[in-house]
Order: C-alpha cells, then sequence, then structure tokens
DNA sequence: CGATCAATTGATAGAGGTCAAGACGCGTGG
DNA sequence: CCACGCGTCTTGACCTCTATCAATTGATCG
C-alpha cells in the first residue's frame, strides 16, 4: 500500500479551484510529475524578485503572499494577495521577466511548476489547456473589476467583500476573515493612505457593517458591505 | 494564379502581432479557415452586448473599439481602447459571458474566431497556443500597469504614452495620434472628470509637451511625457 | 521591559470633483 | 452658402474628499 506523495495534486484540498480542475483520474498524475516539491516560506521571505527570468509558475498551496512591483527609485505598489489555489506567474509569460517580486506574508506554501512543460502537458490535457485559459481569463477580470470603483469607501467596500468571496470559495469563511497584510499594504494596493483604511474601518464598524480588532475582521452584515461597494462584483 | 482572399491572415499587415506571429506558412491557413469573415461596423455601431453568451474571439483589423462596463443602473466604465492587431474577449473565457459592451469608435472591421475550434486548433499547433497564452498574459499587465499611478497627471500621460507607444508597435506614428474617443471617454477611463482631463491638456500644451487640435494630438516631447508619467510604462 | 513596527487619531491643505456657463465644431436643412 | 441645433470641449468658481504631517497609542518580540 503505497502513501501518496504529501504534496499532490490528488489529495490537495484546492485541486477543485486550482490548476488540476476538470483534469481526469488518469491525467492528474502525469500533471503531479510536473510539480516541484512544494517550497515552505515564513513571513516576509522573498520568493521572485522583480526582473528575473520567468520559467516556472506558482499556485499558492497554503498561507498568503503578496505581488509588489517597484516604480521608479522608491515608489511601490502593492499589485495583490494570492490565496491557496491561485496561479503566480501568468503575467510574466509575456515579458518572459517577472513583473513584480512576490512576499510570503505568513507561513505559507507554495507548488512550482515549469511553464514549458506546463504547456506542452496542456496540448495533449484538453481539460488543463482550457483551465489554464480559464486561470488566465480570470486574472484579466479581477484586474479590471476595481478600475471602475471610484470613491476610497467603494474601494475598500469592494476590497473586503473580494476577498471574503475567494475565502468562501475555498472552503473557509465568508465572515471570519485573517488580514495577513498591513493596513499600508492594503492602501497601496487600493491606491491611498493608510489613515484613510483606518479611519474607514473605523466607519464601517459605527455603522455596524463589520467588526475588527487587530487583524480579525467580522462581517456583520454583508449585504451593506456589498452596498457600499457601489455593487456588482465578484 | 489564385488570389489570396482580401481579409485572410496572411496578407494582414497585424499578422506580426496579432494571433498568427509565429505561425508557420503552412498551418497559417488552418487558422484563416477558422476566421470568420470580417465585420464592418460605423461609429456607435454595438458589437457585443454585454453578459451575452461567450463564443467567439475578436480580432480588430482596423479603426479602434472601446469596451465598456455597465456597473448599476446608470454608471458606466469604459474599459479600455482596442487597436488594430488587438484580440477581444479574452476575458469573457471565464465567466462564458462578455464582461462589457463593445462599442465602434469609427469606421472599423473585426475579425470573428470561434473560441472552441481555436483552442482545439491551438492543441495542434505550439505557436498559436503560445501566442494566445503570450496575448492573455500582455493583457494581464496593461491592466496592472496603469493600477499603480497616482496623480490625474500621471494617469493621463500614461495614457497617451501607451496610446503612443501602441501606435508605433502598429507602423504608425509614435507622435502624430487621432484620438477616435471623447474626452469623456478618456476621463472615465481613467477615473477623473472630463474637466480635468481638458484641463490636464491644456496644461501639457503650455509646457510644449504635447499640442492638441480637437481629436489630433502631436506629441512635442516624449521624453517630457515620459517623465510625467512618473516614469516606467511600456 | 524597552525598542520597534503597526495602527489610530487629529489638524490642515491641496488635488480634483461638481456645477454652471459659454465656446467651438459639425451636420442638417432651408 | 448660411443659419440653426446639438453634442463636445473648454473655462471658471466653489467645495469636498482624501493625502499629508504630526503625535499618540497599541502590539510584538528579542
Amino acid at each position: 500500500m503505497t502513501s501518496v506523495p504529501q504534496h499532490s495534486c490528488s489529495n490537495c484540498s484546492m485541486r477543485e479551484i486550482c490548476l488540476p480542475m476538470g483534469v481526469g483520474k488518469q491525467d492528474i498524475d502525469r500533471l503531479e510529475n510536473l510539480v516541484q516539491n512544494s517550497k515552505i516560506h515564513h513571513q516576509n521571505d522573498v520568493v521572485i524578485r522583480q526582473d528575473d527570468a520567468f520559467h516556472t509558475l506558482y499556485a499558492v498551496k497554503s498561507g498568503m503572499y503578496k505581488s509588489v512591483k517597484l516604480n521608479s527609485d522608491v515608489e511601490e505598489y502593492v499589485v495583490g494577495f494570492h490565496l491557496p489555489g491561485e496561479i503566480i506567474g501568468l503575467d510574466a509569460i509575456y515579458p518572459e521577466v517577472y513583473t513584480s517580486s512576490l512576499i510570503a506574508l505568513t507561513n505559507s506554501v507554495l507548488c512550482q511548476l515549469d511553464y514549458e512543460q506546463l504547456v506542452t502537458l496542456s496540448s495533449s490535457i484538453a481539460p488543463l489547456q482550457h483551465q489554464l485559459m480559464r486561470l488566465s481569463s480570470k486574472e484579466i477580470n479581477t484586474t479590471q473589476a476595481f478600475q471602475s470603483t471610484q470613491t476610497a469607501e467603494q474601494k475598500l467596500a469592494s476590497f473586503i467583500h473580494n476577498l471574503a468571496i475567494r475565502n468562501e470559495v475555498r472552503g473557509f469563511s465568508a465572515t471570519e476573515l485573517h488580514l495577513a497584510m498591513t493596513r499600508q499594504d492594503i492602501a497601496n494596493h487600493l491606491g491611498m493612505a493608510a489613515e484613510t483604511v483606518s479611519r474607514l474601518l473605523k466607519q464601517f464598524q459605527g455603522r455596524d457593517v463589520l467588526d475588527i480588532k487587530h487583524r480579525e475582521m467580522s462581517i456583520l452584515d454583508p449585504a451593506g458591505l456589498l452596498l457600499l461597494t457601489g455593487c456588482a462584483h465578484s
């Protein structure tokens, strides 16, 4: 009786969200062979350095990461946060270098996938090819979705709502969120000042939309939160 | 001596930017067979309606289009503008419905591609598969690139600079631009008021960075424009 | 238990939104 | 060819939202 390797796709709790979605049982081991040993990271570990040559995609197995883009000398921009099951590096395919640095926000685990091998494999596994395109498409959407939001209030509400939905999809709580990132990271990501995030969160609390203690957030009124977004987000 | 069909990929001036990039001579006719008859549109023609079922990707052959997303009842957001050689609809793959409406800004021509057929074909033509991924990746990048810009001045400068680069890549002028869209469209796209666009353009003129008469723009000082962006855009 | 980093809170100022009026360009029809 | 009307663009005045600066509190960790 051979034990399934600890970090295989077939026993991963994210298999229905991640790349293996839709891939049949007979093909999934071909995908598993391609997945390099998982890498364990600790808080503030730098996993990818911006401008390094692109060869591998990453999938988050557990924990949380952030992507940070250095523009000019000092100015940096938090592109986004990555939850389990999400693929990192799709944006690097075209320029063939990573466009941002990747940093672990907490103790986390990543799976590595050689891109060339993955593409080759996907041309013989139709569901894998489809999922690769689906995930790219999804990334385009999520990046676009936040552009339309106007005020700081809408932006922050959208951000929290988006986090809650992503948590829920992963089988976690839709109302109890742990914020692994700092207020400054959130603010930077949303293009506002950290002080504004602080003030708005307090305001949301005052309206009984949510409750925050440090990094632990409870969404008390999901419908109210959705209203604050200016509606229509997924 | 058979004449090449008028709207084939092989004699299209955008073939080195569009999907055919890298596809060999022997395979390109297989791609051409998949391309439906080109569709001619006039200004303000609605080509795609938001929320319609997704089946086909589009490639711009000539002219210019805009993507518009309706959020709540009245509020609408201009997602972006599409130049010749660009693929439209990649963001619709995941949700399987178009996430925005597509409107012609001037007399324009589109090529239609059935997505299912394209994916099937791409699994037997490696360069096509690569290009499909590359174009998706590029789209993720361009959407991300503008998020980091802070002030209205930086946003507008980045927008103009981006337009100029895209024009240049297509073999058009890098300094003489025709703005097919209204100031309101630009403003909406960049998340600012039309009045602000107007004032900033005037300001850019005053600093001799560019010259504008109605919809015709001349970039007088490309380096100065780049400075205004806050640097680092492609 | 200080030292350090994160988060909050208050005061102030400036960028840019909004409202309103007017100018300009363009197409239509007399 | 010119007058009219409509949509686009510009310009000005005002005000709000949010960034910035500064100080304090709170949390975390060696």
